[in-house]
RNA sequence: GCGGAAGUACCCAAGUGGUGAAGGGGCUCCCCUGCUAAGGGAGUAGGUCGGGAAACCGGUGCGAGGGUUCAAAUCCCUCCUUCCGCGCCA
């Protein structure tokens, strides 16, 4: 969400920014809400004045009551009396036209940084940087739910009589690995400097309805039944609402958070769910960073965010690379993302793991997180969040990458500690 | 979940329909005194929106949202939060 004024003022900036995203239909919207924000400004003067009016003579009502000057009183009521009809269209008037300004500046998209790459969609995403080398064994991977099936690690089928399709019961040593995996990654973190939380797993609507679009909640969001509750999509939906209508301490920054919380998803729409495995389901677990910082510093913060990442996954052996979102794939409301790619050794390439995004100043906007300086000025804060790990679809890149010929998968050093020290899953015998 | 009480600024707190939302503490600045405590004065209602080149002016604002009224901190409705008691429960 932009600035008005800063639309006001660079109307060309904006519009330039929409070609960019490749959104030309949004065009108009840009010159539509000048329009509406003038007239909406030319109402709110002429309300204040009639409300400044109104104030006047009521106190004057109060003066001559008091005096018992029952006749004046009454001429004055029958004048309020009278601007009462104007007011009441103007104020309707007034909530309407800013109900509508804002609809029109949650579209209008979010001035993309110029390290950017321009591109119309997802195709043209751009490759940064690869780490690791990508390694192809000699014999066959099979699919990631045949690996663990072999290793009596899930249980798909059950899931979906108890759950439906889209669900799934890890156990065994796959469910260790899947609870190391997050342990380890809590720990990762901490090690670096940032404050582990544990945050509410359900929120109220008006939580809900700042974090994200109506589109998205529809898409999206579980309601619990009976209660104003939804289920979280991701911990950042608690974590930023944490911030809700906040006004930070300058020297409380940066705030560098790292929150564990179990996701769900309706997954609705484009994608809808796999049919078979953990790449895409609607109950999964994730380890996630956040943080809100000033915004001169937002830049050097992303790069740490993707950083910590990327060796992430590189203690566990894993080969990935960091795919920058061109413009026309870039959400409206962020400046800058990049997503963490695993390789894949059996599909022979590389997919989607976490994905790490500066959403500057729009996130602030929306629902005001301010920071306050030690002269007393405010301003809106930047912020940012990354996937650390999210271990139902990581397994897939882990088993992959970590499987022996015979079945077995290989524990990397890192994650032993968390195993209760195997450095292997072996196959159980029959 | 049930019953009771409450929510006003950084903190405490008065205000139960009417002209600028008292007072105290704390904090900041100034004055007096002069060796360490006290006295006097001023400031301290945020946030946000709008107008203005600026000084400044206006709207809104008493947990949130509605309603009644010429006028709401005050009356009515819904919700949230906190405290106390009871109940239930990892």
């Amino acid at each position: 969400m932009l600035d008005i004024k800063f639309l006001r003022t660079n109307p060309d900036i904006v519009k330039e920014n929409i070609r960019k995203k490749f959104q030309e239909e949004k065009l108009p919207l840009v010159d539509q809400v000048i329009a509406l924000d003038k007239e909406a400004r030319s109402a709110k003067l002429h309300g204040d004045e009639l409300r400044a009016q109104r104030k006047a003579k009521s106190k004057q009502i109060g003066g001559l009551m008091a005096k018992g000057q029952k006749e004046e009183a009454e001429a004055i009521k029958a004048e309020v009396n009278a601007m009462g009809e104007e007011l009441a269209a103007l104020e309707a008037k007034e909530t309407e036209m800013q109900q509508e300004i804002r609809k029109i500046m949650l579209v209008i998209p979010n001035i993309i940084d110029p390290s950017v790459p321009i591109g119309k969609d997802d195709s043209e995403n751009v490759e940064i940087e690869k780490f690791g080398e990508p390694f192809t064994p000699d014999f066959e991977i099979p699919y990631h739910v045949d690996i663990m099936e072999k290793l009596n690690g899930i249980d798909l089928d059950t899931a979906r009589k108890t759950s439906g399709n889209g669900f799934y019961y890890l156990c065994g040593d796959i469910a260790r690995l899947h609870s190391a995996i997050l342990s380890y990654a809590r720990d990762f973190m901490i090690n670096r400097g940032f404050t582990y939380y544990i945050p509410p797993f359900m929120i109220r609507s008006q939580v809900v309805d700042g974090v994200m679009s109506f589109a998205e909640m529809e898409n999206m969001m579980y309601k619990i039944e009976g209660e104003d509750l939804y289920l979280i999509g991701t911990s950042e939906h608690s974590m930023i609402g944490k911030f809700i209508d906040t006004i930070l301490d300058e020297e409380e920054l940066p705030k560098t958070l790292t929150s564990y919380s179990p996701c769900f998803r309706k997954e609705v729409g484009a994608h809808g769910i796999e049919e078979r495995g953990v790449y895409r389901i609607h109950q999964f677990e994730k380890q996630e960073m956040i943080v809100v910082c000033k915004p001169e510093e937002s830049m050097k913060w992303f790069d740490v965010l993707w950083k910590n990442s990327v060796d992430f996954f590189r203690t566990l052996d894993i080969p990935v690379r960091t795919l920058e979102c061109c413009s026309g794939d870039l959400a409206d409301l962020k400046v800058k993302s990049l997503d963490v790619e695993a390789w894949s050794p059996r599909q022979q390439k590389y997919f989607e793991v976490g994905s790490c995004s500066n959403l500057g100043d729009a996130q602030a906007r929306r629902l005001m997180i301010r920071v306050k300086k030690a002269d007393g000025s405010k301003y809106l804060a930047h912020t940012l969040n990354n996937t650390v790990v999210a271990p139902p679809r990581m397994l897939i890149a882990f088993l992959e990458n970590n499987l022996n010929a015979d079945g077995s998968v290989r524990i990397p050093e890192a994650l032993r500690p968390y195993m209760g020290g195997m450095d292997v899953i072996s196959v159980p015998q029959k």
